[in-house]
DNA sequence: ATGCATGAGAT
DNA sequence: TCTCATGCATA
């Protein structure tokens, strides 16, 4: 333990620079190879550190995900860093589109595979060895090829107006740490808002609605096109930097529990699914009516309680006023009149897919330090052969992955009951490296000593930091 | 359903 | 640079 010290400015500096790779299959940078982890094994050892680590400093704000109140969430981040971060981003250097062909948030299941059209490509190499970008050879963003989009669903071509989920996608609760133990109750969600006037823009995933790629709606046309409901939506949601576990800024601040949430977002899957629309219909669908369209993923996550809470008071509003007009609409297919946004030509990085054992390494790396500095970074990147802002992101997504799993503390009770049940702690936590730092300091007095229990505590929870990949579907 | 990426806002 | 919200791309 010779762990950072609390008010280190650094998070993970004080550690002896003893980063060392973790694995041994990388090329070995000649200088740093000491290092093992115990941990090493784990599936996913960071998760371990969901909450220690973050929750270290300042609760301020700290939007958990999640987490309702304060819990600590973020690491504190003082660190001095130095860095180079610079690197002119070698992506965006054409503006075509990339497009792949995804219908909008179709899931796989949803979506023929072939919609996509072939598309050239270019390979930017980069070299890493064990990294390759998904798809290799599939156009890059610098492709040449400018697909631009629409229609990739001939009319005639697949996806049959919404009808495949199989009729009984229950719902899991699954992902709520602490609530799974809640079962929700049948009642179903509160009344409808006011159903404004206006009519539905719904309709069960037409065939051929020519939507499909991505980023045709993303970002700044969407934005641009906000009407006032989703604007406001969004800044209150942005500006209170409130840590809060209210989420009480927009609209008619229900406050809502978490109970409420679960149970909405419960509801709202069923029905969804019910009136045969997909995730992505039901993104589509609040851009006509509020001019925010969300996109196949934030919808799948709002139904999976995989967002913060914050933001699922967010977005709760919309969607339960989209659920109103759903299934009041007569005939929802009619109007399925998005306006396309296009925007956006930039070209978006190819995805890096990592390696198995290259994740390994990084959570290994992530098991000693969270939050690496620039240099670390560095040091991480090279030993790995990978691109120091791969790197980067990869732990900010750790991060913020870890985030959305661990919130464990709902004020309320949950919090207690937390600790009550995990009578053992985690073997694993044993010699966390980055243990020791404090754990939650304030907040967490009631009664709750010393010991901290990981949220991973939770059977799901850890079931799924283990294995994310077989443990995947406790949500649907 | 989820991994990697982007960008705004906050530090 | 980080966090956070969000989404493309893919498994």
């Amino acid at each position: 333990m010779s762990d950072r010290p609390e008010s280190p400015p650094e998070d993970c500096s004080n550690r002896a620079y003893e980063l060392s790779r973790p694995m041994s299959s990388y090329s070995s940078a000649p200088g740093h190879e000491g290092l093992q982890f115990a941990h090493s094994m784990l599936q996913d050892p960071g998760l371990l550190f969901n909450k220690a680590p973050f929750n270290s400093l300042n609760a301020a704000h700290t939007q958990t995900f999640f987490s309702f109140p304060p819990v600590g969430g973020d690491f504190r981040h003082n660190d001095a860093q130095v860095g180079d971060f610079t690197q002119p981003k070698p992506w965006y250097p054409f503006t075509a589109p990339e497009y792949t062909g995804q219908v909008a948030g179709a899931t796989a299941a949803t979506q023929p595979a072939n919609l996509s059209p072939p598309i050239a490509e270019t390979r930017e190499q980069i070299k890493m060895p064990e990294v390759k970008t998904e798809k290799d050879g599939s156009e890059e963003y610098g492709g040449a090829e400018t697909k631009l989009q629409p229609q990739f669903l001939g009319p005639g071509t697949s996806v049959p107006a919404g009808v495949y989920y199989p009729t009984s996608a229950p719902w899991t609760p699954s992902f709520w740490p602490g609530l799974s133990h809640i079962t929700a109750p049948t009642t179903v969600a509160q009344a409808p808002p006011t159903p404004s006037a206006s009519s539905p823009s719904l309709s069960p995933s037409p065939p051929g609605n020519g939507f499909g790629s991505p980023g045709f709606y993303s970002g700044a046309a969407a934005q641009n096109t906000t009407t006032a409901a989703a604007a406001q939506v969004q800044t209150s949601a942005r500006s209170s930097g409130s840590s809060s576990g209210g989420c009480s800024d927009s609209e008619e601040e229900e406050n809502l529990t978490t109970e409420d949430l679960e149970q909405f977002a419960k509801e709202l899957k069923h029905k969804r699914i019910t009136l045969g629309f997909t995730q992505a219909d039901v993104g589509l669908a609040l851009g006509n009516l509020y001019g925010k369209m969300f996109s196949q993923t934030t919808i799948c996550r709002f139904e999976a309680l995989q967002l913060s809470f914050k933001n699922m008071c967010k977005l709760k509003p919309l969607l339960q006023k989209w659920l109103n007009e759903a299934e009041t609409s007569e005939n929802p297919q009619d109007m399925y009149k998005v306006e396309r946004v296009f925007v956006d030509t930039r070209k978006r990085k190819r995805r890096t897919s990592l390696e198995g054992s290259v994740r390994t390494a990084l959570e290994s790396y992530f098991l000693k330090c969270p939050k690496p500095n620039t240099l670390e970074i560095t040091h991480i990147s090279d030993d790995l052969g990978l691109e120091r802002d791969v790197v980067r992101v990869w732990f900010c997504n750790r991060r913020q992955k870890g985030k959305r799993l661990a919130l464990p503390f709902d004020e309320e009770g949950a919090e207690g009951q937390y600790y009550d049940q995990s009578p053992t702690p985690p073997p694993h936590m044993g010699g966390t490296p980055i243990s020791g730092q404090g754990y939650p300091g304030p907040g967490h007095a009631s009664g709750m000593p010393t010991l901290y229990m990981p949220p991973l505590h939770r059977p799901e929870v850890f079931k799924q930091a283990l294995h994310p990949g077989l443990v995947g579907h406790l949500s649907s």
